[in-house]
DNA sequence: GACAGAATTTGGAACGTTCTAATAAGAGAT
DNA sequence: ATCTCTTATTAGAACGTTCCAAATTCTGTC
């Protein structure tokens, strides 16, 4: 049975501590106006009682549930869900609540789930949007009125409404582009990542700018950003361009599968075939051989974003309309290894 | 700027239908009392005004949010991730939203998330708790009066009140241990998970009790479950148990990081040394070579939890104080593969 | 001991729903 | 036209907070 007992209320601490309710409310909000002994009464009745905060109500009032939705368009690929975690523990920390969700790419149930997070009465809206038809998403954010910020995908062109954060993709692009070429490589590929989307464009714009001052011919073979794409494109590579001796990978996934790939065809990872990932998710340094990545510190990211959604909802501090964050590159043996 | 518009709300639309509030609410509840004509009015009004609903007040009058909580010990295992966004996404087709909240394991992070989800009024929550002194997050859960659920791993022993629902890990000990040995494996060694947890033995046990059977000596080297610990075990197998011919993993990280291992000490994962992981997460079957794993088949085992929860909570029937789902092993090349 | 001003405390309306009990409208039957 | 059902609709009291304006209690001064 999960019958309720009934949760007592803000009036029956009040009365078990003789006061009025709105003393206890004040108690409640830590106001500096409810004399030092009246307040510790109050926190003992409250104890007594077994008293719990009920938010609803107060929202209902005053509206800051203290609820912040966090919509994400692929939960299961590791670098979200690192982003998703450091978030939400920094939240938690603040005194806010997530609600999570996964939109598994999918705009129709992006928009469902924002929908849904609005009715809840989320205070603020943070997004890694799906591409394509995304629109129903945001048009009910900008008519409900809730700060929204898009992250680590611009995909709505609406900055100013929905300020954007993510990481220098392009800087990214171009630091492991420069790195391979500086190990000596002489036919530097770009796999992965969808055609025709910000976060690859930007990734390949700087692969293609360091390969242009150097005058050497590019080969692109965009594709999904899965593990398995990254292991298929082992054969095609030793196949079609056998050329081919160093690769700059779309995010880690990519580079991970590619990296299975070259163990199944029994292509030494190294010196002779250097491998990049994007992203330096947790795992990279744990694979064999090591991962060299293009670091975004996907962590610290997250816990800044929540500092600036926070600022922004309790401070009025709307964020700058394109923030980007540096990146890095962490080398390891992938790239850079005797084979 | 985002001071609100303020939102149109029951009354708003029930002037402009003509109609009472009362009916604009029995429309929202999709009652049958209300008559075709005056529903569809009804509709038109809300979507011309742009109504939504707001959960937070008639959570106030009737208490179901329709919001679930979903605290995880890890959310930056795979493993737990895919659990999450199955069991939320099933959630979401239901029309519940869930609050996750990662707790890294932490018993005192616990105790406050989920004090925070109480707040917040969720109507029932899922936990794979922390082990450890996790007593404050039942206390508080049993307090309100919420009911709640444990998954994947049993913590506390009051299952008749907070009842358990997890895969066959005893089972899974026992297929893995029982192929190994029918692949010709002589010694067969346990690595991972730390010692004197439910999860852990219940693993063990199953080995243990295949091993006996076939008078083989155990060789157990528990320890944390991540990918690090694996791949550290590679080295120490081969000089401490270099009899060892076939490992039996805690879980599919541990399994992962010892086939890095593995590559990093230039030994061949197959038919002279053999591994097995469990909980078959997505990426087993892309390592290389591709991962035996014992099958939880936790995307399925996430949905049918969902299920449990809302029957539980929508038509009063109480789960079972224990259930456990059937495994199954998915063979694969690191136990089975010319080497 | 009265008075002003500061420090505390309080009553009551409001927030946007749901739900009960009561009312109104419609359809047959007399 | 009246009465009885049934079918639709509605008024108004909750729900547990917040917050304003007003009331009360303290302090110190004269």
């Amino acid at each position: 049975m999960h019958d309720v007992v009934r949760r007592p209320t803000i009036i029956d601490v009040a009365k078990k501590a003789g006061v009025s309710k709105s003393t206890v409310s004040l108690v409640l909000q830590n106001s500096p106006l409810v004399r030092a002994e009246t307040r510790s009464h109050v926190r003992e009745a409250m104890a007594e009682l077994g008293y719990v905060y009920n938010r609803a109500a107060a929202n209902l009032r005053s509206s800051n549930a203290g609820l912040i939705g966090l919509v994400i368009n692929d939960l299961r690929n590791p670098f979200f869900t690192q982003f998703a975690t450091s978030l939400q523990m920094a939240l938690s920390a603040r005194g806010y609540a997530a609600v999570i969700a996964n939109t598994d790419e999918d705009p129709t149930l992006q928009a469902q789930v924002v929908e849904a997070m609005i009715e809840h009465g989320v205070s603020a809206v943070i997004i890694s949007s799906t591409y394509g038809e995304n629109g129903g998403a945001f048009e009910a954010l900008g008519r409900a009125g809730i700060p929204a910020m898009q992250v680590l995908r611009k995909t709505n062109a609406h900055v100013e409404t929905f300020p954007f954060a993510g990481p220098d993709y392009l800087e990214g692009g171009r630091l492991a582009t420069a790195h391979l070429l500086e190990q000596g490589a002489k036919h530097i590929a770009f796999v992965g990542g969808l055609q025709g989307r910000d976060v690859t464009r930007e990734r390949m714009e700087g692969y293609l700018s360091v390969l242009q001052e150097s005058e050497l011919e590019p080969v692109v073979l965009t594709g999904r950003s899965s593990r398995s794409f990254g292991r298929e494109m082992a054969r095609r590579l030793e196949k079609e361009h056998p050329e081919v001796d160093a690769v700059l990978c779309f995010n880690d996934q990519v580079a991970l599968g590619l990296l299975s790939g070259c163990a199944e065809i029994g292509r030494r990872v190294g010196r002779t075939f250097r491998i990049v990932g994007f992203d330096d998710i947790e795992e990279a340094a744990e694979s064999w051989p090591p991962l060299t990545s293009v670091r975004c510190d996907i962590a610290g990211f997250g816990q800044s974003i929540a500092g600036t959604v926070l600022d922004w909802l309790e401070n009025d501090k709307m964020p700058a309309p394109e923030t980007r964050t540096p990146v890095t590159l962490m080398v390891r043996d992938s790239s850079n290894r005797d084979s």
